[in-house]
RNA sequence: GGCGGGGUAGCCAAGUGGUAAGGUCGGGGUCUGCAAAACCUCUAUUCGCGGGUUCGAUUCCCGCCCCCGCCUCCA
């Protein structure tokens, strides 16, 4: 079965293959954050989406090469870093940290390269970008001393979000000071520098400024992945104006195809609306995470549904999620706990092997990264096993067999194991005096010392070797 | 207004021209000192609305309604 995406350059599904001619390799390149705070849970899913499709395309036998960028100067950056009373590379710094812990927490594979706008390389190339953009037409600069891109020059503008330029609005969002553009739609590539901008600035061919956001992408991209690429993802709304101005830079330098599959993620919602730094309505990872959730639930809910249907993020999700994992985790102890197991002697009558290990899973993630349908196998699988289980159909090596599986799944899911949380030793006590009531049978202590625990934060649940205790989620 | 995404059980969510995966909640059961956990099991005559094509449509076609996003800060 062909892997399948859906290019948002064609507005259609298309087999992907790579241009590399041995097919092995995949270029890609990731929108990063712009670090001026910490990225929030919508900014993730994105991310998250990226990592299911690297890890997918890795299960596939692809050798991904994948570039995120970070972006640390723009207008954010800036403010941020003015308002704070430091340098803007001190400013920025904190945020960077912040972001690959998320990252850590949420185990998504870091890419090969996170170049960072500021890079003195970086600048350099953009400005040399900026330059043949200038010698060919495609950009002139203005008498506010920026430098602008000519989009009537560019005939494939608005090819990507499919928009007629004549239609272009205005949503006001953006002070339209800059009467100085031919056309309205001519977008920034590089800034001249005013006094809003401090110590910030880098000199240029047109005086000092700053770098427009759209370049950066362009030149870190070809800097480290070459001219043409096989995916660049990001959310939807990179599509315009941002997308579209990195082809048209990117093109107008090399007079190549930039980009050959364009995926976007749709967005994250909170309560209806997207959620948004500017709209007030978001949750850090920290924040869900100071509500006792961990960040493989954070991973698995924001996974959990198609990258180009809007999720609505809510707490119930999150218990959803929580007790989805649960379910897996119970799988598969129960597995492991059966593949010890010597097999007998004679074999276990009527047993149940799967004949052939299915690729039911990563077929439906072949089909545009249909992680839906994906859980659907797994959980399909997990009911049939413990049907098995139950009815003593499942031996220890069908056991191994279905635990190779899982493992080979969970290298693009990545979800195993709870996290393992050391336990005060308030507990531990309170858990063993528990157990010396257990053994004397005094039920009413027991259940007095399991309710204390449960104040405490914690559950406990009495199993055959003894009682577990795990810390209680939530709330 | 233009360009997209989406409307499937209480909630989340796959899917197919032939009669609706899965998760979660809820009901029932097994287990248990009691619980919890775990496991099993049940729960959509029906897929936003109205037409059409068809032996048959949730799935194809036409029209309409609603929600969300983008239209130069945004993942």
């Amino acid at each position: 079965m062909p892997l399948r995406l859906f290019n948002t350059y064609s507005r259609t599904l298309e087999e992907f293959h790579p241009l590399d001619p041995a097919g092995s390799e995949v270029k890609m390149y990731t929108c990063g954050p712009t670090v001026y705070a910490h990225a929030h849970i919508g900014n993730f899913r994105a991310y998250l989406f990226e990592d299911l499709l690297q890890r997918h395309l890795e299960s596939r036998g692809f050798q991904v090469r994948r570039v995120m960028n970070i972006t640390d100067v723009d207008d954010k950056t800036i403010q941020g870093s003015r308002s704070a009373g430091i340098p803007l590379a001190e400013f920025t710094s904190s945020f960077k940290q912040a972001f690959f812990a998320d990252l850590d927490t949420l185990r998504i594979k870091r890419a090969d390269h996170f170049p960072e706008a500021t890079e003195p390389g970086q600048i350099a190339a953009m400005i040399e970008m900026i330059k043949t953009l200038v010698e060919r037409g495609l950009a002139y600069q203005a008498e506010d001393k920026s430098v602008y891109f000519r989009i009537n020059k560019f005939p494939g503008y608005g090819q990507l979000a499919h928009f007629d330029l004549s239609e272009l609005r205005s949503t006001g969002r953006v002070k339209s000071d800059e009467y100085d553009k031919e056309h309205v739609g001519d977008f920034a590539l590089w800034k001249a520098w005013d006094e809003e901008d401090g110590a910030v600035r880098w000199e240029s061919p047109w005086g000092p400024g700053r770098p427009g956001w759209h370049i950066e992408c362009s030149a870190m991209a070809t800097q480290l992945l070459g001219d043409q690429l096989d995916i660049h993802c990001g959310g939807v709304d990179n599509i315009f104006p941002h997308h579209e101005a990195e082809i048209a830079q990117t093109e107008g330098c090399t007079g190549r195809k930039f980009v050959r599959y364009w995926l976007h993620c749709a967005h994250l919602m909170v309560d209806g609306q997207k959620m948004s730094k500017s709209l007030g309505n978001f949750y850090t990872l920290r924040d869900v995470l100071a509500k006792g959730y961990s960040g493989r639930e954070v991973r698995y809910a924001l996974m959990r549904v198609h990258y180009r249907a809007q999720l609505n993020f809510t707490w119930e999700g999150m218990e959803e999620s929580r007790k989805a994992l649960r379910r897996i985790d119970a799988w598969v102890a129960r597995l492991r706990e059966k593949a010890e197991e010597e097999n007998a002697q004679r074999p276990t009558p009527n047993v149940q092997r799967p004949t052939e290990e299915g690729s039911g899973f990563e077929d439906a993630l072949d089909d545009d990264l249909n992680i839906s349908g994906a859980l659907g196998v797994l959980f399909e699988t997990i009911s049939e096993t413990n049907l098995a289980l139950d009815l003593g159909k499942l031996d220890s090596d069908a056991a191994r067999l279905r635990l190779q599986w899982w493992e080979r799944i969970d290298r693009v899911l990545a979800v195993s194991g709870e996290e393992t949380v050391a336990l005060p030793a308030e507990i531990t006590a309170l858990a063993e005096a528990r157990t010396q009531a257990r053994l004397a049978k005094e039920w009413r202590k027991s259940d007095e010392l399991r309710d204390e625990l449960a104040a405490k934060g914690w559950e406990v649940r009495d199993t055959k070797d003894g009682q577990k205790i795990t810390r209680r989620g939530g709330v």
